[in-house]
DNA sequence: GACATTAGTGACGAAGTGTTACTAATTCGC
DNA sequence: GCGAATTAGTAACACTTCGTCACTAATGTC
């Protein structure tokens, strides 16, 4: 048995050094997407997460804010944290721990900050270990959390129509919805309401305009589902 | 500040004082409890979540695992990150920057160490502010999770009644589930299989014994849920 | 033996889900 | 102009899942 100092030895708290690491995702034409930064010249790696360290007395989501306006130029639309890391892998900076975080942006309009650029996440380049690592645990868990916290409509703007919001659910699921089943959800949850604006794409029946504006629902109160434990 | 010769210069990956926090959990009589330890003398509370600091080179969840044997006299059953925080909420020893974890333990036969008691989730004493964020955030994630994880499973002994695994999710969801339901949804999970042992615990019918032996199954595949945006 | 207590199951109606097949509104090619 | 192609949107059916009720089963207590 271990024995605890039975007196006042005040313990102090080690420093380590300490990285943000966010994980910029956005919907390409046919993907989603990460913003990467390229690295200074010397690295093992030519890109890498836009990340930073901890300013004194900044919070976590406040410093992923401001390094995802570093290298996107805007504020992202939602923030949520992936995990922590302080195991063997790499960091670029060589940080012992790295908090990660995902960052969410509809298209940005403006232009990129010099020297970052969109990657397919089916087509990453090399990144060090542990951004490899916070990229992947960044996309399990967003597609964990897709269906309890209203991801989708981050990745979109203001107002959308239903089948580039269903897009967007394949694209965090990587798997193809049925249109049917998927409004039949969509309307049972009473999470957008139509505009009256429709938008012509070119081909096809206009499609009508919504926007995302949940409303309270009565809650669900459904048993225990013993869902997934297939780790995937 | 490092510096590479002839390039400019590679930002220093700033050091900050971190903590590793683990709430410990166990089923107690007809309540889940967190396994506290007594401050030394001085600190603005008398308890606090077990804590340390990272050792260099340490992983978390080494340090979590070290941290609670240290106050539990064994090792957890099941370790999950539950967020990191480096808001300005007042940490006991000060740190910047923590890391939460939370433990699962099935009721432990020895004894704890000495200056460690456990405290129902529902009657804890006063924690330093951090210490009370962590706590909360850990019985949100328990409870989001207990059904894409077998985290009830590591609150038991190896054998158990299924009355038993269904008090233990009661617990962890604080609401009463419908016996005939839990049952059929188990049954549909394959996660459990009867050993050929009964238990008579005084009155009543005696129960079948079960294991944990989760069988893997072909993928749900079900569409999208829109599940509780309701945020607790 | 009557009763209380806990374990375990069958079955019914309601709600939810996957799918097919349809209708609707537009552009494109001719 | 007109049919084919294309995308949007919906009705309806079969089937599954879920909440609930009502029951049977096996033990201890009096």
């Amino acid at each position: 048995m271990r024995e605890r100092p039975s007196h006042p030895v005040k313990s102090v708290v080690r420093k380590a050094t300490l990285a943000v690491d966010v994980v910029v995702l956005s919907p390409q034409v046919d993907s989603l997407a990460a913003l990467l930064v390229r690295t200074p010249p010397g690295g093992r790696e030519r890109w890498s997460l836009p990340w930073d360290s901890l300013l004194s007395g900044e919070g976590l989501e406040d410093a992923a804010t401001r390094i995802t306006e570093s290298a996107l130029g805007a504020a992202p639309a939602l923030l949520e944290q992936v995990g922590s890391f302080a195991d063997t892998r790499r960091h670029p900076g060589d940080a012992d721990v790295s908090v990660g975080l995902v960052a969410l942006t509809p298209p940005v309009e403006g232009a990129l900050v010099a020297g970052a650029e969109w990657f397919a996440l089916s087509a990453l380049p090399a990144l060090s270990p542990r951004h490899r690592a916070i990229v992947d645990r960044a996309t399990t868990v967003v597609r964990q959390r897709v269906d309890q916290s209203p991801l989708a409509f981050r990745l979109l703007p203001p107002s959308f129509t239903l089948s580039d919001l269903q897009g967007i659910y394949e694209l965090l699921l990587s798997r193809r919805l049925h249109k049917a089943s998927f409004r039949r959800a969509l309307q049972a949850s009473y999470l957008v309401e139509p505009t009256d604006e429709w938008r012509s794409e070119g081909r096809g029946r206009p499609a009508q305009l919504f926007r995302y504006a949940p409303r309270r629902r009565r809650g669900a109160r459904r048993g225990v589902r013993f869902d997934l434990f297939t780790e995937g």
